[in-house]
DNA sequence: CTAACATTGTTCGCATTAGGACTAATTTGC
DNA sequence: GCAAATTAGTCCTAATGCGAACAATGTTAG
């Protein structure tokens, strides 16, 4: 029946991304933010703000999410909206003075918390996991795409 | 600054994971079930049932998630309730003969559609990224554990 | 130029999602 | 045996998460 030898593959990817989750989720809510705005604030850091296009690209957050993860943070006076001066259907979002303070208190101590679990690998090991997923990843785009052009 | 080396693998594996979920929710939703929904029943299925904790075992649903997730399938008959003869405390859930006919037909879709992404993997391959990723996981749980044990 | 088309962000409905408090039942330590 | 610690599910709150419908704006074909 299920002799589906890609089975135990995926079970292991999903096993790992969610190992990799939980980890990285307890930290992050430790330090009272949650997964999604930390990605955000994280997103934000060192850059003059960007739309929420390209924000919600870079955070893998879907547009319909992030108009309500911007407003909490804006409503704690974390990001703050403006028009894009470029496009009128178009808000850029950047840090404000508090998020800027927050991100990099809050971002350098995560990296200490990451590097507990991953400061062990050398860069050798690294680029062939990221080879690795790179490939899978790649697999599921390219007949994503395909179907997306056929239809 | 941000001169982190797992930082790029980090972002490939939530790249990865997430290009797996859309492939694999999207046409899971036009089945019309959620996620959560057919991980539940797929792994119900050709079961005998089994307890709340060892279902969110398996499909890395919390308790708390799980409660609401079968209240929904019983809702719609196709899971049932018992109370289990050997302890008092747990709850068997198992498909009912809606559920099973459910299984039959979403669970062979299902495989059908992910054997066109993955279909072309060999099994080195299959195994290779496999080890990768059990790798990846072990040096997440490694120190999760210990952090618990030291609490 | 202008009507069709596409894109951006918001809103809505519905279903998770994690985590913690809570109840009932079982197991453990002494 | 029995009080204390655990464990299994449920309920609650706050926050995602996705798809679809929507209004406003931008782009393009004729």
């Amino acid at each position: 029946m299920s002799r589906e030898p890609f089975l135990p593959m995926l079970r292991e990817l999903a096993r790992c991304y969610q190992a990799f989750e939980a980890y990285s989720s307890a930290h992050i809510r430790s330090l009272g933010l949650t997964p999604s705005q930390f990605d955000i604030v994280a997103t934000l850091g060192n850059t003059p703000g960007m739309s929420f296009k390209e924000l919600g690209e870079k955070t893998l957050i879907t547009k319909g999410t992030l108009t309500g993860v911007v407003d909490r943070l804006e409503a704690q006076k974390l990001v703050r909206r403006s028009a894009s001066p470029e496009d009128g259907r178009s808000m850029i979002v950047r840090l404000a003075p508090a998020g800027e303070r927050l991100y990099e208190r809050v971002f350098t101590a995560h990296l200490v918390h990451m590097r507990q679990a991953l400061g062990g690998l050398d860069a050798a090991q690294l680029a062939q996991i990221e080879s690795t997923l790179r490939g899978l990843r790649e697999t599921f785009a390219a007949i994503g795409g395909r179907k997306a052009v056929a239809k």
